[in-house]
RNA sequence: GGAGGCGUAGCUCAAUUGGUUAGAGCGCUGCCCUGUCACGGCAGAGGUUGCGGGUUCGAGCCCCGUCGCUUCCGCCA
């Protein structure tokens, strides 16, 4: 250490240890708590590194001023370390072996008091802690987070480039795209009425530069959008780990990156880990099976289709809707046949509330059967539901009747309440599975009209011969996503780089050669010139830290997140600018109509 | 944009379901305490129950409006 760094201390707290007894040091750190014992008095010292405890005798010369200092205020103390004697050693400390008595002290930054506490949790609201988030960090919880979310990028650099890949940067000031989501725009100076937009993804980006021949690419990307929180999505800015490679397959994607998330979740968690390859399930198959496109596997529950069982059932509630169309779905639950009435009664109504018109269920008893609707149910047709859903005695299986979509989604939501209410999820690993196949078209609800199901840029299966031949609808992409534990953390494709299968795509949307180089007019024209096979993914940075700090919420690991209206409530964005700045930028600003005219105060008018 | 939930001390919550002076823990202020580590003990301050209106003999509680926070839906190529 330099002298100048000797200035306010010789060792971090949490770094003193047995070795250090006897030897006089120099600490600074924040007071963490105090034990005023009336003579002595303990004080916890907390820097970055940790605590450690600093012991004052009365008889010391700053003894007195001590009254003026509140928790959280930065003090600096001289002193030697001494050994605890055997009784007073704190086990849950690192530092509890040893202690420091206080030989001088220094004030170095007062603190006023606090609006919640730092060394204890007191359930302060998130507003507050969003407000004071510099005080909130000093938390262990958020900054053990805030540290693994470094480690983890810094590990994924490491890995990385170690996987052949190379770190780029690429603009944040861009044009708006027309696709996807909202984008945040940035008024120009020098083009009046002209607008920069933030990138919500380096998309096209990355593609161009495995136009320029870079091979592999990858940036803790900034990604911006305008869109509305949830728990598992931060308004305004998010990182992804975005990724891209030349010359590749789906597969080769696959292998890169289950290299990187096994290594990194063995890394940073104890937690069983997926062995590779990951399971590979298509998006038809996740959809009948789960329910959805991002299945918790940690659920050991599946859903199976039974319309066929019931479909001359005189049981009108289902074999109806199966004429019309639609599809009975049945999840089994093994063993559970001792669940009381309400249980039952409970799932029902969860089952209305999630959009269904009811929930058939046959409790298998050994004697007999249980359920509301058997009535109704032939023998073969009971006999069929034992066979198709395996089951034993003491198991119980629940229906769902609706449109294929809907049924899919009802059984789905049925199935994650069943495993939650029953504790079915396993417990201490991360599932990790590839979601694949998804379909390239898909038909409007609202318009009927045939559009893209995810983005126009993914190579549908078979490429030109399948645009030209085949069913639009029945047209696979080279689209995934990989999941994990039912999160989401990307989607990824191997991407169309052919001018003419690019046209070819947009013009079974309805769209003409024209919009093509209007709208994607920078890539398209790279394709021209001889592109590469490249495809790629771009996994959410923020997501995965969640996930390896089990946190259910993602603004508990991003150092400085939005609130759910994206503002910083420390701060104060968005605010308002000065008219000069609005003059520099062409901007005139028009309020919504219905404005928020401030309350007048409170004068009470004098009667007539 | 839509639906639900919440709003009481600096913070977290309570108030026997409409009934006397709105309570507790943490924090804060003062005093006591020399081995604590969630130190302990005594005393004290702190409230227009988000705001506005209404019903009622009486409103923290019921009704209407409004503002704020939050979860979900829409949205997220």
């Amino acid at each position: 250490m330099t002298e100048i760094s000797q200035r306010y201390r010789t060792i971090h707290c949490g770094r003193i240890g047995e070795s250090d007894i006897d030897r006089k040091i120099k600490v600074s750190g924040w007071i963490h708590s105090v034990r005023d014992h009336g003579g002595i008095i303990f004080i916890d010292l907390r820097d970055f590194s940790g605590l450690v405890q600093v012991v004052i005798d009365p008889k010391m010369s700053f003894y007195q001023s001590l009254e003026n200092w509140r928790l959280e205020t930065v003090v600096c103390f001289n002193g030697t370390i001494i050994a605890r004697t055997k009784e007073t050693v704190n086990s849950k400390l690192s530092t509890g072996a040893i202690e420091l008595v206080a030989e001088d002290m220094e004030v170095l930054g007062e603190s006023e008091v606090l609006p919640f506490q730092i060394a204890k949790d007191d359930c302060a609201p998130e507003h507050l802690r969003l407000k004071y988030r510099f005080l909130d960090l000093r938390r262990e919880k958020l900054r053990n987070n805030i540290f693994l979310r470094g480690n983890v990028i810094s590990e994924i650099r490491d890995k990385m480039r170690q996987l052949g890949f190379f770190e780029f940067q690429t603009p944040i000031l861009t044009s708006s795209s027309p696709e996807g989501a909202r984008d945040y725009l940035v008024p120009s100076r020098i083009h009046p009425g002209k607008f920069y937009a933030l990138p919500q993804a380096p998309q096209q980006f990355k593609q161009l530069l495995m136009v320029a021949g870079f091979d592999r690419y990858f940036q803790i990307a900034p990604c911006f959008r305008d869109e509305d929180a949830r728990a598992d999505r931060s308004p305004g800015e998010f990182y992804q780990l975005d990724v891209e490679m030349s010359f590749v397959t789906q597969d080769d994607v696959f292998q890169a990156m289950e290299e990187l998330m096994t290594h990194l979740f063995k890394k940073f968690s104890t937690k069983k880990v997926t062995a590779t390859p990951f399971p590979r399930i298509s998006y038809r198959e996740a959809m009948l099976k789960y329910g959805c496109d991002k299945p918790d596997l940690r659920n050991p529950l599946t859903i199976i289709d039974v319309s066929k069982i019931f479909e001359n059932s005189a049981f009108n509630a289902f074999s109806g809707v199966v004429k019309k169309g639609g599809v009975v779905r049945a999840v089994k639950v093994p063993g559970i046949s001792a669940q009381p009435r309400k249980f039952f009664d409970d799932m029902v109504k969860f089952a209305q509330e999630v959009g269904s018109k009811g929930l058939g269920y046959i409790v298998f008893e050994t004697e007999q059967l249980k359920s509301p609707i058997v009535k109704f149910l032939s023998e073969t047709e009971i006999a069929s539901i034992r066979t198709e859903a395996q089951i034993s005695d003491g198991d119980v299986i629940f229906f769902v009747a609706e449109k294929e979509q809907k049924a899919a989604e009802i059984a789905g939501k049925v199935r994650t309440e069943l495993a939650t209410r029953l504790n079915l999820i396993e417990k201490d690993c991360f599932k990790f599975c590839w979601i694949v196949d998804f379909p390239m078209f898909e038909l409007d609800p609202e318009t009927n009209a045939i559009a893209f199901s995810h983005n126009p840029f993914s190579m549908p299966q078979g490429g030109m011969d399948s645009l030209v031949n085949k069913n639009p609808l029945d047209i696979l992409a080279y689209q995934y996503d990989i999941v994990c534990n039912g999160i989401e953390l990307s989607s990824g494709a191997i991407r169309n780089h052919r001018p003419e299968i690019m046209y070819k795509a947009f013009e079974i949307c309805g769209y003409g050669k024209e919009t093509v180089n209007n709208k994607f007019g920078g890539m398209i024209n790279a394709f021209k010139f001889g592109a590469p096979p490249h495809g790629g993914i771009a996994p959410g940075v923020d997501r995965m830290v969640m996930l390896l700090a089990d946190e259910p919420n993602i603004r508990e690991v991003i150092a400085f997140p939005f609130n759910q209206q994206a503002q910083d409530l420390m701060m104060n964005a968005p605010s308002e600018v000065t008219e000069k700045q609005l003059r520099e930028l062409h901007i005139k600003v028009e309020m919504p109509k219905k404005i928020h005219v401030q309350e007048p105060l409170k004068s009470k008018e004098p009667e007539q």
